[in-house]
DNA sequence: GAGTGGTCTAGACCACGCA
DNA sequence: GCGTGGTCTAGACCACTCT
């Protein structure tokens, strides 16, 4: 837990400690938060800054707040706002949440890659391009492109990327967080190339879903373009 | 603009006027909206007041916030923060975002209907059920199923569907807003119900959407199932 | 330097739930 | 009635953009 030599607004710094400890199974799913007047207490801070950050975490889905009662813990950590892997099927399949991930392509420099549906305003400079497959079960469930700036990351290519959550590397190695962004969804026929990633039939309905990752930084935009197939498992989120 | 007899809290006031400006085009996209400050003295409120609300249209894309700059306006109001329709080839299309909406089933009363991924935590009590497909060029895109807690809306049978946002009416008739909610989002195969209302091939990719929404009602949350053909309109939204 | 949005404090009062 | 979260004020200082 060594913290980041960089500065934190006051409301972020508790927003990622709450999160940590929500990860980690510190407050029971049910059972309440400490209270905003606790919180205070606790951190030294006023309401308006406390409220900040649990207004984050409801937002995420990770507390329900309640007027009158306080701030329900929820049963899931659910990805930011994006959407995240669920079992189709429940009951059918066993599922820990362990999603294992494969570098198919390595980070690349070089200008940005064709095939993305959302392009950046000014496409001239260097990206990083990679490709990986994301796992469930040892079954394919998850192809994704990213691409992303190659100036605001410096020694992308250089983190572990394997098994981790590129969100994680973002946020612990360069202090990049997630601030929202732009999606694009459809349903489409599973088409040669896919086939023999996902080893699925020709024609099977996969879903697609190209996004526009916007961060805290002003500069740092990034792609993404993912093909799930969703017979087994499917996508959910938050709004 | 008649105003509703509810009283709303300042900040939900000032980011529904701002909204209906933005609608109605009284700011330009690209062009700024009036400084924080402006719209204190406007509005006689203090900046944290103003703050939510225009933080409210940055989450739902109005606007785009850019520390000393401004505000900028965006080009597109884009439903809150939930999936909404563009075309899938914007050039060979003609499409001005006018969606008619047709109603399969006048709402009826009953209990909590069949079909839905998301149900209830208390599925006692009466829904009012209702199917509805919506149109673009005269090609049927969406068949969704509504399902909506019945005591929370009186009269809701007897209020004008066709051709209207359901968000609108609910907005408006009832003083109900959206706050948030989740949703499951897969590809599948179309069935036979499906072929025939929206008239295509069987096995087609379709998406199926599954929502529960969440409004600034504790006890109203409603549930939609959702159906669309994503060959030529594909399905957009912000997170 | 002027103006903008971003963060934060120290209070206040209200609406709601629960016992 | 008490504690909770929901709304709001009146300030303050900082970080950033633009000229």
């Amino acid at each position: 837990m060594s913290d980041t030599p960089v500065r934190l607004p006051h409301y972020q710094h508790l927003y990622e400690t709450l999160r940590q400890q929500l990860h980690k199974g510190v407050y029971e799913p049910g059972n309440l938060l400490p209270s905003e007047k606790e919180l205070q207490q606790a951190y030294n801070l006023t309401q308006p800054t406390v409220r900040q950050a649990l207004s984050m975490l409801a937002d995420e889905g990770y507390i329900k707040k309640y007027q009158g009662k306080g701030s329900v813990v929820q049963p899931l950590p659910i990805g930011s706002g994006m959407l995240s892997i669920e079992p189709q099927f429940p009951s059918e399949v066993l599922f820990d949440g362990k999603i294992q991930t494969e570098i198919l392509q390595k980070p690349i420099v070089g200008n940005f890659p064709e095939g993305f549906l959302f392009v950046p305003a000014n496409p001239s400079g260097l990206f990083y391009y990679l490709e990986r497959i994301r796992l469930v079960n040892n079954e394919v469930i998850f192809y994704e492109k990213i691409a992303l700036p190659a100036q605001e990351v410096p020694d992308f290519h250089k983190q572990k990327l394997e098994n981790r959550s590129l969100f994680g590397v973002l946020r612990s190695r360069y202090n990049v967080i997630v601030k929202g962004g732009e999606e694009k969804v459809w349903a489409t026929a599973a088409t040669l190339p896919l086939t023999d990633i996902m080893r699925i039939e020709l024609g099977t309905p996969v879903l697609r879903l190209e996004k526009r990752i916007e961060t805290n930084r002003p500069h740092l935009t990034f792609y993404s373009s993912l093909y799930a197939r969703t017979d087994m498992y499917l996508l959910q989120g938050r709004f």
